[in-house]
DNA sequence: CGCAAAGCTTATCTG
DNA sequence: AAGCTTTGCG
C-alpha cells in the first residue's frame, strides 16, 4: 500500500491519526476535508484492523460517497471498500429501513415517495378533508409538514404546540394539523414513506426498538459525518443515539458554509455535540489549497460580516492572482451574452477547458438567460437541478405499474396506472374506488378485491377485476423472474410500450426511447453482481425502485464532461472550478426577498455568497443586472448589497453593454460569427414586448379568426332517433342532429370510445365521438 | 371519455 | 414565459 499518510499537513494529519473517542473537525472551505475523511478510513483499516463492515461514513450527495469510497478503493485496492457503509443519510437509512421496515409495520418493499408523490397525497387529503385548495397550497403544506417532520415532531405534538398553532392560525391555515395527521395515515396505509421518514423511522426504530439499537450501535464501531452544519435534528438524534455505544463519531464541517436551514439544519448541532461528549477533539483546518489569496481574501472580508461564527482565519500559500471582476449588464440576458462572451474569450486567451467553467446563481430560474447565450455561442453546457431522469413522465408510468405490483397498497402508484393505457376507468369510477378506500380506512386495492359489492356498472367491475388479475399475475412473476424480465414483460402486456412506440412525434420518439433507456437500467441493475464478499446484496425490484427515487440529476450527469456548469450555489457546495461566475448579486434576488426578515435568513445568504466565492480557484466573476424578467415582467433592481463587501482593492469593474461586449470584431472566420452574432442582436432587440410593440402578425389580416367555424344550421328529421353507437359503420349514410346529412369515412379509437370521421354534405370532415355525439343512420 | 383551448399559477434552496 | 389545471365540446 503506498504512504497514504504523505501530503498530509499537521492538523490534517492529526485528524487523521486520532484513533478513539468523538472528534470536531472544523475545515474551512478548501481545506482538504474529503482527504482527511477518506485518509482517516483507510487509515482506520491499515492501521487499527477496523474492518470494513464496522464503519459507517453519511455524506449529503450520492455524489459525494461515491467519490469518497473511490478513493479508499484506489488505495486499499483489494475490494474492501465495497464493505464500507458509504452513503447519503436518506440511501444508507433506506437500506437498513428494508430489513427492519416490519417491525414498524411498514411492508417490507415499502415504497418511498418523493416529493412529487407527496404532494400529490397531500392535495387528496386536502380535498378529503373539504379544505380550500387556495388557501393550502401544496408547496406550503408540504414545507411545513417536513419541518415538523425534520424536528422530529409528531402530529400529535404539532397540534400542542403553541407557537406553531398561533402561526398556523396567524397564516390562515389553522387545519394543518389535521392535515399533517391525515397525511402521515395515509402515507402509513400506502405502504410509503416519504424522504422526511428515512430519518424519522429509522430515528423510531432506534429509539423504540432496544434490539435495534445496540444491534446498529455494535455494528457502526466508527461514524464518520461530513457536512455536519447542514445536519437537522432528527439526522442529529440519530447520530447520537447510533454513537452512544463507542463513541467513536467524527464530524466534519463548517458553520460558514451551513446554508441548508430551510431543510431544518441548524449550526446548533456543532455547538451541541461539544457539550454531548466529555473529551472531544477539536481539530481546525485553516490552509485553504484551493483560492488564489485574492479570492480568499474577499471571502475571508465577506463571513465577517456575521456574528457568532467558530473561530477560525483561513490562509493560503496559494500566489494572489487575478482581482475579482465586478460586472453590471443593462438585462439578464446581456448578462447571459457577456458570460458566454467571456467563456469563449478565456478558453482561446488562456487555453481553458470547458469544464473549467461554472456559472451559479441563487435560484433556477435564472438558468435560461445563460442558457440561451451559450448555445448561440455553440458552448457546450450542462444544467444541473432540472427533472432526474426517473422524474420524466413516461418513466414515472412504468415505474409506478413497477411500484404497484411489488406494494399494491401503494395508491399514488394506483392512480397513475389504473386507467393508463385507457381501459374504461374514468374519473367516476376512480373517485368511487378512492371514496370507498377512505370509508373504510384501507387501501383502494383492498377495495378492488372485492370490487363486486361496491355496486359499480357491469362493464367496469368487468374492467376493473381485469385490471387486478393483471396486476396479480405480474406480483406472481416475481418469484421466479429477475427484475428485468419483469419490467420488459409489463411495458409489453399493458401496452404502454406499444402506445409510445406508435406515437412517433418528436417527443413521442423521445418518450420511446426514455424507456427503452429505463429498461436497460434495470437491466443493467439486475445483472450487477449481488454479493459483495459474502454479503448479500438486495437485488429485487423493490430495492431498485427504492434506490431510483433517491436519485437526483446529478447523480446521472458526468461530471467529468467537458462542458460549462450551470447550477444553483446550493448544488455546488464541495466543488471546486478554476472559473466562477456569481451571477445574479442583486436585491430581492440575493439576498433574495424571501430571506432578508430576520438577521438570520440574512446571515445564511450572506454564507451562501462566501461558498459562491470560495468555489473559485483561479477567476471569479460577479455579475448583476439592471433590470431582469420575472413572471414575465421586467422588473428593476439595485445591485446586492453584498458587493459593498467586498473589498475595493481586490476589485476591477466594467460595464458590459448589450451593444460592446465580448470578442473583438477581428476574430478570426469573421463571416459566420458576425452574422451570427448580428442576428442574435436583432433578435434581442426585437423579441422584447417591452421595446414597443408586440411581434403579433398584422391584426387586420388575423382578424376575426379565432371565432368558431361556422355552422350552416340543419333542423333534424321528424324522426330523428339516434342509432346504437354499435351499429354504425363505414359507408353508411347518417345524419347528426347538428352538422347534417354526411357518410361515414372511417372509424377508430378504443372499443369503449369509438369515434367515426364523417364528412358531411354542408359542414365538412369531422370527428363524431359516438359515446357522446348521436348519429342516426339514414338508410 | 379524451382532446384542445383557455385560464391560472408560478419561481428560494434539496434528498 | 412556461407549465399545469380547468373548461368546453364533439
Amino acid at each position: 500500500m503506498q504512504d497514504y499518510l504523505g501530503g498530509l499537513n499537521e492538523r490534517q494529519r492529526e485528524a487523521v491519526l486520532h484513533h478513539n473517542g468523538p472528534m470536531l473537525v472544523v475545515a474551512g472551505a478548501g481545506s482538504g476535508k474529503t482527504k482527511v475523511l477518506t485518509t482517516r478510513i483507510i487509515h482506520l483499516m491499515a492501521a487499527h484492523q477496523v474492518d470494513a463492515f464496522n464503519i459507517l461514513a453519511l455524506t449529503f450527495t450520492n455524489k459525494a460517497a461515491r467519490e469518497m469510497k473511490e478513493r479508499v478503493e484506489r488505495i486499499l485496492g483489494d475490494g474492501e471498500a465495497r464493505n464500507l457503509y458509504i452513503g447519503t443519510f436518506h440511501s444508507v437509512f433506506a437500506r437498513i429501513l428494508r430489513f427492519e421496515a416490519e417491525k414498524l409495520g411498514y411492508p417490507k418493499h415499502f415504497t418511498i415517495y418523493d416529493t412529487d408523490d407527496s404532494k400529490s397525497v397531500m392535495k387528496a387529503v386536502i380535498n378529503d378533508l373539504h379544505l380550500d385548495d387556495k388557501h393550502y397550497k401544496p408547496n406550503i403544506v408540504y414545507n411545513r409538514i417536513s419541518a415538523a417532520k425534520n424536528a422530529l415532531m409528531s402530529p400529535e405534538e404539532y397540534r400542542n404546540d403553541y407557537a406553531i398553532q398561533q402561526e398556523d392560525m396567524r397564516s390562515g391555515r389553522p387545519a394543518l394539523s389535521q392535515i399533517y395527521d391525515s397525511y402521515v395515515k395515509r402515507c402509513f396505509r400506502n405502504g410509503a414513506m416519504d424522504f422526511d421518514d428515512l430519518l424519522l423511522k429509522f430515528y423510531q426504530l432506534l429509539s423504540t426498538i432496544p434490539e435495534c439499537l445496540s444491534r446498529y450501535q455494535q455494528k457502526f464501531k466508527y461514524i464518520l459525518i461530513d457536512e455536519y452544519q447542514d445536519t437537522n435534528p432528527a439526522q442529529y438524534e440519530i447520530i447520537k443515539l447510533l454513537g452512544a455505544m463507542h463513541e467513536n463519531v467524527c464530524v466534519v464541517g463548517d458553520d460558514a458554509q451551513s446554508i441548508y436551514s430551510f431543510r431544518g439544519a441548524t449550526i446548533e448541532n456543532i455547538l451541541q455535540f461539544q457539550r454531548d461528549y466529555d473529551q472531544v477533539k477539536l481539530v481546525k483546518l485553516e490552509q485553504n489549497y484551493r483560492s488564489t489569496s485574492q479570492i480568499l481574501a474577499v471571502a475571508n472580508q465577506v463571513i465577517s460580516n456575521n456574528k457568532g461564527q467558530i473561530e477560525k482565519v483561513l490562509f493560503t500559500e496559494n500566489p494572489a492572482g487575478e482581482k475579482i471582476q465586478l460586472v453590471r449588464t443593462l438585462t439578464d440576458n446581456d448578462e447571459g451574452k457577456f458570460v458566454a462572451d467571456s467563456i469563449q474569450e478565456l478558453k482561446l486567451r488562456h487555453h481553458y477547458a470547458h469544464r473549467d467553467f461554472a456559472i451559479l446563481y441563487r435560484t433556477n430560474a435564472q438558468s435560461r438567460a445563460f442558457e440561451e447565450a451559450l448555445r448561440r455561442m455553440g458552448i457546450p453546457y450542462t444544467i444541473y437541478g432540472g427533472i432526474s431522469f426517473y422524474q420524466r413522465k413516461e418513466v414515472k408510468d412504468l415505474v409506478a405499474y413497477l411500484r404497484l405490483i411489488v406494494n399494491p397498497h401503494d395508491e399514488e402508484a394506483l392512480k397513475r396506472v389504473i386507467n393508463y393505457p385507457a381501459r374504461g376507468i374514468g374519473k367516476t369510477s376512480l373517485d368511487k374506488l378512492l371514496l370507498a378506500a377512505n370509508e373504510k380506512d384501507c387501501s383502494s386495492w383492498t377495495i378492488l378485491q372485492e370490487a363486486r359489492s361496491y355496486g359499480f356498472r357491469a362493464g367496469t367491475l368487468t374492467v376493473l377485476e381485469e385490471f387486478v388479475t393483471m396486476i396479480k399475475s405480474f406480483g406472481s412473476m416475481l418469484e421466479k423472474s429477475n427484475a428485468y424480465d419483469v419490467a420488459f414483460y409489463v411495458g409489453k402486456q399493458t401496452g404502454l410500450v406499444k402506445e409510445l412506440f406508435n406515437d412517433k412525434s418528436t417527443e413521442g420518439i423521445q418518450r420511446y426511447e426514455n424507456i427503452q433507456e429505463l429498461l436497460n437500467s434495470i437491466k443493467e441493475w439486475t445483472e450487477s453482481p449481488d454479493n459483495e464478499d459474502g454479503e448479500l446484496v438486495d437485488k429485487s425490484l423493490g430495492a431498485y425502485l427504492q434506490q431510483i427515487t433517491l436519485l437526483t440529476d446529478a447523480d446521472e450527469k458526468d461530471a467529468n464532461a467537458d462542458t460549462v456548469k450551470l447550477m444553483t450555489i446550493h448544488a455546488a457546495k464541495g466543488l471546486e472550478f478554476s472559473c466562477v461566475f456569481a451571477a445574479g448579486l442583486e436585491e430581492m434576488l440575493f439576498p433574495n426577498a424571501m430571506a432578508i426578515n430576520t438577521r438570520e435568513e440574512l446571515e445564511e445568504e450572506r454564507r451562501l455568497f462566501y461558498v459562491v466565492i470560495t468555489r473559485a480557484k483561479e477567476r471569479l466573476w460577479v455579475s448583476y443586472a439592471n433590470t431582469r424578467y420575472r413572471f414575465g415582467q421586467l422588473v428593476q433592481n439595485e445591485p446586492s448589497r453584498f458587493i459593498n463587501e467586498i473589498p475595493e482593492a481586490h476589485l476591477d469593474k466594467r460595464f458590459a453593454g448589450s451593444s460592446s461586449t465580448g470578442m473583438p470584431r477581428s476574430t478570426g472566420g469573421a463571416g459566420l460569427f458576425s452574422k451570427q452574432r448580428s442576428f442574435s442582436r436583432d433578435a434581442v432587440a426585437n423579441n422584447r414586448p417591452a421595446s414597443g410593440e408586440t411581434k403579433k402578425e398584422t391584426p387586420s389580416y388575423v382578424g376575426p379568426a379565432k371565432a368558431a367555424p361556422k355552422v350552416i344550421p340543419h333542423t333534424p328529421s321528424a324522426n330523428f332517433v339516434p342509432s346504437d353507437a354499435s351499429k354504425i359503420e363505414v359507408g353508411q349514410r347518417v345524419e347528426h342532429a347538428k352538422f347534417g346529412f354526411g357518410k361515414v369515412i372511417s372509424l377508430e379509437g378504443a372499443a369503449h370510445n369509438p369515434v367515426a370521421t364523417v364528412v358531411f354534405e354542408h359542414n365538412g370532415e369531422k370527428k363524431i365521438m359516438l359515446n357522446y355525439a348521436r348519429l342516426r343512420i339514414a338508410d
